[in-house]
DNA sequence: ACAAAAGTGTTTATAATACACCCATGA
DNA sequence: TCATGGGTGTATTATAAACACTTTTGT
């Protein structure tokens, strides 16, 4: 069994962790024009869950999501915000996990870890999912971007926390910018006036919003333009970052 | 010492809690044209800190926290929120708790205990201080009302989490009706503007305040006046229900 | 030169603000 | 009847929405 030398590892670290406290991660991206989530498929091929771990006594809360995500990201710099604490006492189905993560076999310790009852701290993240390829971890076979109205039946709370993280995506948007995260450096106004539509799930007028985003004053508009289509050509644009910045702390709300 | 059999009850319980966490709560109440935040004092008569207390092993996180609430204010209904989740690994100046709560010479699990590394979940409540008197618990001599721009230094990270109640509130006041939990049953149109006032911490036109209002329909206009000044009775108000509900699933922004 | 999409401008509707006016009440 | 604060109306300003017009590009 594949991970059977991971468990023993965790068997020894497990004094390490803090008991009853986990983290999960909602991991949002954008492509193809769509919000998409990232979403962990266990070994048994059936089940699937958020990327998640576990919090180290001797690090902070923020320190181990930061961890837990780079182990499948790599990234360094990423929109990150705690979102929610789980903690049903009946949130997680031990016995599904356990069967699932196939470790019914293994040392006692870790079952009785993983029998626990977790209290979960949901983290969003915001990540351009073309700046990096995600890596599966010790009890997952594989790791895929899924766009956020087809995702499956997760494990646990799973479900309950992506509705949470785009219910505040939503909310945000109104009163602070986005797309620092979610986009590549340097994009045309119509891929910032899509990735609007998406969150928001309606149509925007063009001529409106260009007018507002630039009234805004935390793009920087390119000399250079694109080739492609038989018209004219877009100005590039990328992200004033101090006064993007700015604006996420003031957070002025900013589109009705 | 007066919490001594207190402490040998909770000895007992301990196993009843989970560990390393807790959870605390900022209860915000209106009076005097003022907000104001229940906080206790310790023992030693110095130190000051919020409400808090531990989640039962059998009990859902909310559930720990209205039982935390009940304890202080008898109530049953009011709002109540999850604010955040504080987890730097030092937040806790572990000594200083041990020597304020004069439990240095108690039984090594109780020490223990209060040793751990807590991670603390911190509850917004909003309530109005007219209806209840606040009691103190077994580490704490006195409870009181401080208005929030007056708050002592507090034990630990419970200054932060003031802080953050605050932006909380400042930014959902925007976008959401406030007042149901922060006023008695009947007010006027300036009780309730006065609340405004003080949470935005800036000045509002009556006539148009008034009118806003008005338009959002979810108060009750009551045929009887007070009696008072030397002037025109103003009428009296309440929350309807129903309505306000609405406005604060929708959450639509209402006010600049 | 034409289609397609980008960029800009103008008109219209809607909402926010400032402030003026009259009303009711108790001294 | 007068001062005080309450309630309502109106003019002004600012903002949002709709949409028309012009510009640039590849074919």
């Amino acid at each position: 069994m594949l991970n059977e030398k991971f468990f023993d590892k965790f068997a020894e670290d497990l004094h390490d962790y803090l008991p009853t406290l986990s983290i999960d991660c909602v991991i949002l991206g954008y492509k193809n024009e769509e919000l998409h989530v990232l979403v962990l498929r266990l070994k048994d091929k059936k089940s699937w869950m958020l990327p998640g771990g576990f919090v180290k006594k001797d690090e902070d809360l923020d320190e181990a999501a930061i961890r837990i995500l780079k182990t499948r990201t790599e990234l360094n710099i990423l929109f990150l915000k705690q979102l929610h604490v789980f903690g049903k006492k009946n949130r997680r189905d031990i016995k599904a996990l356990l069967q699932q993560l196939e470790i019914s076999n293994v040392k006692d310790e870790i079952k009785n870890w993983f029998e626990q009852r977790f209290i979960s701290v949901a983290y969003l993240a915001l990540v351009n999912p073309e700046s990096f390829t995600p890596m599966p971890d010790y009890m997952s076979d594989s790791i895929k971007w899924i766009p956020i109205n087809k995702i499956p039946k997760l494990l646990f709370d799973h479900n309950e926390m992506i509705t949470h993280a785009k219910d505040y995506i939503d909310i945000q948007l109104k009163y602070q910018p986005i797309g620092l995260s979610l986009l590549p450096e340097k994009f045309t106004m119509k891929t910032l006036q899509k990735l609007y539509e998406v969150v928001l799930d309606r149509a925007l007028d063009r001529a409106n919003f260009q007018k507002k985003i630039l009234k805004l004053d935390f793009l920087i508009r390119h000399k250079k333009q694109m080739s492609g289509g038989a018209h004219r050509a877009p100005y590039l644009y990328s992200f004033n970052k101090i006064k993007y910045q700015e604006f996420l702390e003031r957070g002025i709300g900013f589109l009705s």
